[in-house]
This record gives C-alpha cells, structure tokens and sequence, in this order.
DNA sequence: TTATAATATAATTAAATTGAGGATTATTTA
DNA sequence: TAAATAATCCTCAATTTAATTATATTATAA
C-alpha cells in the first residue's frame, strides 16, 4: 500500500474550545476537498517546509478561520498509517481555550462552532482527537484555573463554575467553589455587577495577570491516573 | 534554504532512563553518520512509510540498542526547522522508565549510559529533548507512582525513596516517605530481606498490578503550575 | 405585596492529609 | 560488648477538604 521510499507528509490540526449559550463548543470546518470533501473537521492543514509547528498551526488556523492571536498547546502527535485514506500524513494536533468574544470567526456555512457533545460525522480521526483535547482540558483544569481562558474579560463566579462543570462533567458545590475560587491568585473583584437578565445581579471578577501562577484549582477533586 | 515543495522527513527518538549505581542515567548512541557523526544521541531514526510512530520507536530502539519490550511514551514533537542542520527533519519524541536489569543492552563503545546531570555534547536538540522528559516524568511523579518501573522487580522502600530523590531532585523524610508509599495501591510487602551488604537488611516489597491505578504520591509536595 | 430565584456570606464539622519529629529495634563492625 | 547505622513504629499539631446548616441580600414575576 505504502510507498516505503517516499517522505511523510504532515500536517496540524487545532482544536479549539469555547463556551457558548452554556455549551461546551468546538470549531469546526467543512472540508472542501477530497478526501471528506463536505464533512466537518477541525481545522488543519500542510506543514511547510521552513515553517515551525506552532506558527503552522496559528497560520492555518488563521487562514481557516479568521481566529488569530491565541495561545495554542501543542497536543498529541497522531501517526497511524491508516488514519488518512489515501496517504501517509502525520499530524500534531495542537489545541486552545478561547473566549468566543475575543475571536472574529468567519461565520459561514463552511466554518462553525459544534456542540462537543453532540458532534457530526468527523473526518479522519478527528473525534479522537476532539477527544483527546478534551482529557487534556480537564487534567490542566484540574492543575490550574485555565477556565478563565473560556470566559469573558469580567465574568461572574456563576460562569466560572459553569465552566467548570461543562468541562469536568460534573455539579460542584457553590459555596465551597467560591471559597476556593477566590483565594486563586490574580482573580480581581470588580465594582461591577452583571446586566441581571433576572434576579439579584451577581458580582463581576476578571484576571489580572494572564500569565498566571496560580494555585491549584483544589475544589475538583483530583483523579488518580497513571 | 528550503525547497517548500518537498515533504517532511520525520524521525521518532526515544529518551530512555535508568537507574544505575545510585545515578539518573540515559541510554545515548554514538552517531554513525553525519550530521553530528561521532557525537552521542538519543537512539532515533526514521518512521516507515507504513508504521506506527510508536512502532516506529519501538523498532529503531530495538534496532539500535537491543531494548525491547517496554512502554514507550510520546513526549513531544519537536519541529524547529533549524533543528536539523541540514534539512528539514521533525522528530516525535519518545521516553521511558526502565529497569536497568530487564533490558539487554549491547554494551558496546557506541551505546551507553551517561548520567543525566553530566552529559556530554549531544547531536541535534537531544540535550533540550531529554530536559523535557524530565520534566514530564517529574509531573508524572508527582501524579502516580511511576518510579516503581525504574527499580529491580524486588526493591526496598529505600531504594525507592532514592529513585524519588534522583527524578525530584531533592530529599525526602525517610518516615514520611514511608508512611505514605505502603498505602500505595499494589504494592506487596514480601517475606524477604535485601541480602544486607551491611547494617540492618531491609524488607523487599514488589509491584502487583504492573497497569496500577494507584495514589496519587501525596509525599512529593505538588508544585502550582500554569 | 408577596413569592421566588439567584447571589452572597458565615460558620461548623468530620475526615483526611501534611510535615515534623521522638523513640525503638535490628544488624554489622570495631 | 559498644558504637554506628539503617529500618521501623508511633505521636502530634496544623492544614486542607468536603459536606452541611443557616441566614441575609437583591432582583423579577405574579
């Protein structure tokens, strides 16, 4: 099947996360060309030659997707022969948490944001890979506040959680969230309070330093993996 | 300096680590070709057109030092275009933990162990490549207690004790230390004692379940990182 | 005006974990 | 036999975690 002579090809794939409408998002593309032509896929595309992985993939996203100027982490390298029907290419996925408001998405009917739970037929092995992203999010969630990467500039202690929960899959205790979430390092109370659409408004917080060190987000329990 | 119409070359290495006369040590290859020939390397090569990456690894550490059959990780992929002197070569990393006595290494002038903390000059980004496995297999300490794949399948508590200094880099109360790892799941106590060179012989524990879902190891203080 | 819903704060509790160290026992060597 | 060393056992206080009870505040909806 395989040419043993011939070089690999190889490609990035990002997978970037957000949250919207209170639902765990992911940015798909639909695929123009053979193969997949019409199917959804993260968006991805050819190395070049003189060009490092990372800009690669902030390149393509870009290119695919308008969505520029974000941090990327690089993934997970997916290297099965016959992950792509008709040839040989490697990809390193790469994959971000955004906030939706940060980012100017074409929206066309080729480009869209996808419920992670509830995904259309993929192309390749995309799923797996949205897959893989989403362990990934909630082993670093679990060691740091990343969270606030989904969330607006001022966000309510509500959203947060909310964050939280869509990405751990699980309800966690209000107050004791709150005890905790506060002591972490950067968070700054706001004397603004939220456009209550309903009910008493609730406080607004933001993150001073995006570079942060902060504590270990103590209120998810810890899984043991190994 | 690149011809963009040419496809990638990638190559998989694999930073393998030991434990020998109380030091960390990694398994290096003297390079037989250029670039870098005569230089020390981690084992790597190129994947196969049909291959695996974690075949890949497999076989080319086989080919090149006679290790077999242990569990290779994905570390990272590196993908710098100026990592390769002469042409554009990503390279997926590879690493594990082994016990220095279940691997047959061909001993010869080309293969050897070299302590972490005194390496000699190394071809390509294999110095920037082995920190980065280090650091992973620190986190991954800090998660679970890997450092069981390091030691004989029969250890006492201090050996292990002092496979966690060498990775921490740092020293640890021997009681504490104690107190916490016997509650570690499938650890076994056993009826037998070290053959005491001198001084007090210890008890021999060993390792049940090799695929343990075990404690998180509380003893090695976790470090906040973001 | 009242019920309701969401935010917010305080305080309590048991259990588990951490981190430090005291004290004892076993074995070898001088 | 005594000194030295390693292994082992045990205690304790401070902190963290997780669950819960209780109460007050601020808005909307009826």
């Amino acid at each position: 099947m395989f040419n043993e002579t011939k070089t690999h090809e190889i490609t990035v794939d990002t997978v970037i996360l957000t949250i919207k409408n209170d639902e765990l998002k992911v940015l798909l593309v639909k695929r123009e060309n053979e193969p997949f032509k019409g199917k959804w896929a993260i968006p991805g595309g050819y190395v070049r030659m003189s060009e490092d992985l990372d800009a690669a993939a902030m390149r393509i996203l870009k290119e695919k997707t308008n969505v520029d100027n974000i941090y990327l982490e690089q993934l997970y390298t997916f290297g099965d022969p016959l992950r792509h029907p008709v040839s040989r290419v490697i990809t390193c996925a790469y994959f971000a948490l955004i906030r939706a408001e940060d980012v100017d998405v074409i929206s066309t009917d080729n480009v869209a944001w996808h419920k992670v739970n509830d995904l259309p037929a993929l192309a390749f092995d995309h799923k797996e890979i949205i897959q893989y992203s989403l362990k990934r999010t909630r082993e670093r969630l679990e060691m740091c506040p990343v969270a606030y990467q989904l969330l607006n500039e001022k966000f309510t202690l509500t959203e947060m959680q909310k964050a939280y929960e869509l990405i751990m899959g699980k309800k966690l205790d209000k107050r004791n969230f709150r005890k905790k979430v506060i002591q972490t390092e950067g968070l700054r109370e706001l004397d603004e309070f939220s456009k209550s659409t309903s009910k008493r408004p609730a406080r607004l917080y933001t993150f001073d330093n995006i570079r942060l060190n902060s504590k270990r987000a103590h209120f998810i329990k810890k899984e043991k993996k190994c």
